[in-house]
Formats: structure tokens, sequence, C-alpha cells
DNA sequence: TCTTGAAGGATTGTAGAACAAGAGGTACGA
DNA sequence: TCGTACCTCTTGTTCTACAATCCTTCAAGA
């Protein structure tokens, strides 16, 4: 009997059943939000209402209260029972543990530098040199999308998907303090030639070296994020910033109340 | 002015919060299902109807629906359209990554035992003196639940809350293919000498070296499951097992029909 | 003046019914 | 054997309804 479809072919087509499988209105209500969290349309701390967004996206409550069970999960909401969904506001300490988590991770990636295929390495480079352009032409904010999947190519170095996705949602998480960042040739600027070094030591397979560089890039990276970041520790109760184990949100902005 | 309540009180009491607001109806379905999923009740590839489910647990399919999201987003469930709910059944592939996972994670964990407190380096020892004490006495089950827990120990020396839930899903996730190992001494009999020796070198804050032998531990351990465990790939289509980038499961099992 | 307590309205939590759409099975015919 | 039409079952989604809870406001008392 003759194989109807090849393997090459099978593995292709198996590929892409999960974008097949993805048209559920709840998972693209699910990243409509992201989206517009990410983009800061939806302030940290602010709620969302079932019944106005339901209004707005033409989607029942249902539907909608499935779409934030996955946001909430992913931590770019939370949710306080019998009050709402709002957009989670990270305290200091939540950004201290994704940096803690990303020099985990991003450098067990870096390090494996040496194991992977020159493809995912060259990928590496490749955002740097995207990040290098959009600074000479001065376009800030791509330079911060290139950081972005520069960070992203450097997790997938593990050749993970588990891995790769962890990455997404954490770099996903920590964008919900970048607003902070108003002025982002500051803060992309210094670390353009730290990515390039770095990108060439994963180039050379280097990764060691490249989990060391990567790591102090992370640590400063966070100092200065910390540094201009203002977590809800401003809304005045003590004890609270950095001693409490997970706080997902401190206490969120009232929506106006209506007339 | 009298402060009411002191800082301290405050933090405290900020503590219990989550407590106090985890009481969703759909939340504590999630938990019942991710425990009978563990604990082997419903199979990898068995479908979770949701009228038959919702019936059994008197909750209605919207409340049912959105427990569902939450078990698939912790993979313990996949979502196929139209089709509904399946317990995930691991690929080889997954089983590989996971390990891949652990070894980048807890590795990481375990490096930091010299930064970690004294009684997070403790709680790791008490984990192994628990299992000792439970090979002693035959209880290869309680066994396994101490291997968990000294591997969730590893993983708290990170001190990060957001590693300590990527511990507990890694491991929940993997739960799905341990119900391979018909024979637990075989497997966990083993490594209690191995758990110890890595105990002591991480109460001894010699991370690097703990960092190796639980390196070794964990490529082993994964040799031993890769060897018994038979993924979805004996379903028969090639190219399957090792290729794909993120195969969550592969074709779950029908059920039977209806008389 | 400050604290406490009690309506009142608004929103969420959950259940249930209803219908369209898709998947799987079955019988029939070529 | 294959293809097609039909049929049934389940899910996807919406709508309605009501209880529970929270927030606000306001009034009473210390």
């Amino acid at each position: 009997m003759v194989v109807a479809v090849s393997d090459e072919i099978a593995a292709v087509l198996a590929g892409d059943r999960s974008e097949l499988a993805s048209s559920s209105t709840a998972e693209r209500v699910a990243g409509i939000l992201r989206t517009r969290i990410m983009e800061g349309l939806f302030a940290p701390g602010s709620r969302l209402s079932e019944e106005v967004l339901g209004r707005a996206l033409g989607v029942s409550r249902n539907t909608l209260r499935e779409a934030f069970r996955l946001l909430c999960h992913e931590r770019l909401t939370v949710h306080e029972m019998n009050r709402g969904i709002f957009v989670s506001v990270l305290t200091k300490a939540d950004v201290a543990d994704l940096y803690r988590l990303r020099r985990m991770v991003e450098g067990g990636a870096a390090r494996l530098a040496g194991d992977a295929p020159v493809p995912l390495r060259k990928a590496v480079m490749a955002t740097v040199e995207d990040a290098e352009v959009a600074a000479a032409g001065g376009a800030w904010l791509e330079v911060r999308t290139a950081d972005l999947h520069f960070h992203r190519a450097i997790g997938a170095l593990a050749q993970s998907p588990r891995v790769d996705e962890m990455m997404r949602r954490a770099l996903a998480e920590l964008g919900l303090a970048f607003h902070a960042m108003t002025d982002p040739e500051q803060f992309h600027g210094p670390y353009l030639g730290r990515n390039r070094v770095i990108a060439e030591l994963v180039n050379a397979g280097r990764g060691e070296e490249a989990e060391r560089q990567l790591y102090g890039y992370l640590t400063d990276a966070e100092a200065q994020l910390l540094a201009v970041y203002e977590g809800p520790a401003a809304a005045g109760i003590a004890g609270w910033s950095m001693d409490r184990p997970e706080p997902a949100h401190f206490e969120p902005e009232r929506p106006a109340a209506r007339p």
C-alpha cells in the first residue's frame, strides 16, 4: 500500500493543527484583550467590566468570562471574587521575580547555545540587526519590539516549546511594567551593544560566556527598571512592597462612579 | 491619631487575602478534576463530557467550561474544537521536553542553594527523610509523593513564586506519564540515595555541585521513563515522535459509542 | 467629628434553556 | 470498496434569570 502523505508533509500539517483549532471565540477574545493590555489601552489596575466589554466586543458574558480565565492564568489580569477582573498591577517584588525567572531561564537557554542548531543562533543575531537598524532610524518602539524578539530568540535556544511559552508569558507580564519607561531610548539604548556581544557569543557557541553576559545584562536592566518603577507600594500601605510572597496586585483603582 | 492596625498585622492579613478569594466554583471544580486526573481516575486520552461531568458534579455547563479552560491552560487537558476536552496524552517528545525544562529550572534553582535561607535547604533534606522512612516501610506510593516534594523543594530554592508554580505545573503534567510506571519501587528505589546526596550538597550550600548531580539524575530518570513509556507514536503515524514543535497530544481515543 | 449600621443600586456568580454548527456514525446506492 | 445523504449527539454561544456580594450613600449614635 502506498503511503498517502509523506512524513514531512504530515509534520508540516501537524504544525498547522493548532492554528486550525484556535478558532474559538473565547480564545480570540483573549487574544484581543491581551494585545490591548500590552498596548496599554487598559491601564494596570483598571477593571474590565463584563457587561461593557461584552457589549463592545459583541460576545456574551459567558464567552467573555472564559477569555478572562485565560488571561488570569497568564497573570495579565487578576480575578477578585465578586468584584471582577482587573488588569494586573505589578509590584516591585513581581518585577524582581520576573527578572529572577528570566535570569534562570534565559541564562539556562543561552548556556545551551553550543548545542543549538545554527539557524536558531542566527535568529538571535538577526534580532540584534533589526534593533540596530531601528535604532539608527530613531524608531525606538521598534527597538523595543526587536529587543523582545532578541530575548525570545535566546529562549528558543533551549529548543523547548514549554520554555518558549514561558518566555512569551514572562515578557508579556513584564510588559505591564514597561509602560513606566517613558523614554525608550534611554532604556534600550545602552543595551544594543550588549545584545550584539551576547549574540556573537551565541553564534560562536560559547554558551557559558553568553550566560554570564546575559546575567549581568538582566541584573542591570532590572535595577534600571526598578529605579523608575513605582509599584502599588505608592498606594500607601507599609510592609507591602518586597516581603509578600505573591502579590498579584495591590488595590485596583476604582472605576469612576456612573452618573 | 492612633494607628488602628499595625503594619505587621496588615502584612499578615494581606497574605491571607488569596485564601479568602479562592472560593470560586469553577476553580474548585478545576481542582477536583486536576486531582482526579493526577490520580489516574481519568486516563490520558479519555474525553471529559460536559454533560456527564456537569451532572456528576452538580454544576452548570458554563461553570464546567471555565474549569476546563484552566485545565487546558495547564496542559493537563487539550481542547479540540467541536469535539470537546480530552485528558492530555503526552508524547515522548513531551516527556523529553518536560525533563529539559526541569533540568533547566531545577538545576538553576539548585545552583542558588548557597543563597537560599537555611529553612529552605532543610526542607529539601526533610523530604529526603520522608522518602527514606516511607521506603523502609515499603510504602512506595508515599515514596513517590515525597519525591515530588523533594523536587518542589529544590525549585523553592530559587525563592520565586513563579518558579514554584512552574514546578508545580511541570510535575503535574509529567504525572500524566508516570502512570506508565507500574513498579514504583524499581523506578524510585535507585534515586533515594541520589536524593540524599543532592540534599546534602544543598544543605552545605554547594550549589554548583548540586546542580551537576541533579542534571545527571534527571537525565537518567528521563531515560528510564522513556524506556518504558509508550507515547501516542504507537498510534501509527510516522514523523510524529520527536520533530514536531509542540504536540500537546496526538489522537485521543474515541469514547466507546453509546448504545 | 468620627464611627457604626442600614438601605439601595450595581455587578458578579451560577444555573438553565435554547439554538446553530460541527463531528461521527449509519444506511443506501453505484 | 467507495461515496453520498442523512441522522444523532455534542459542543459553541447566546440569552435570561436570580441569588450573593460589594460599593455607595445616608442616617443615627457616641
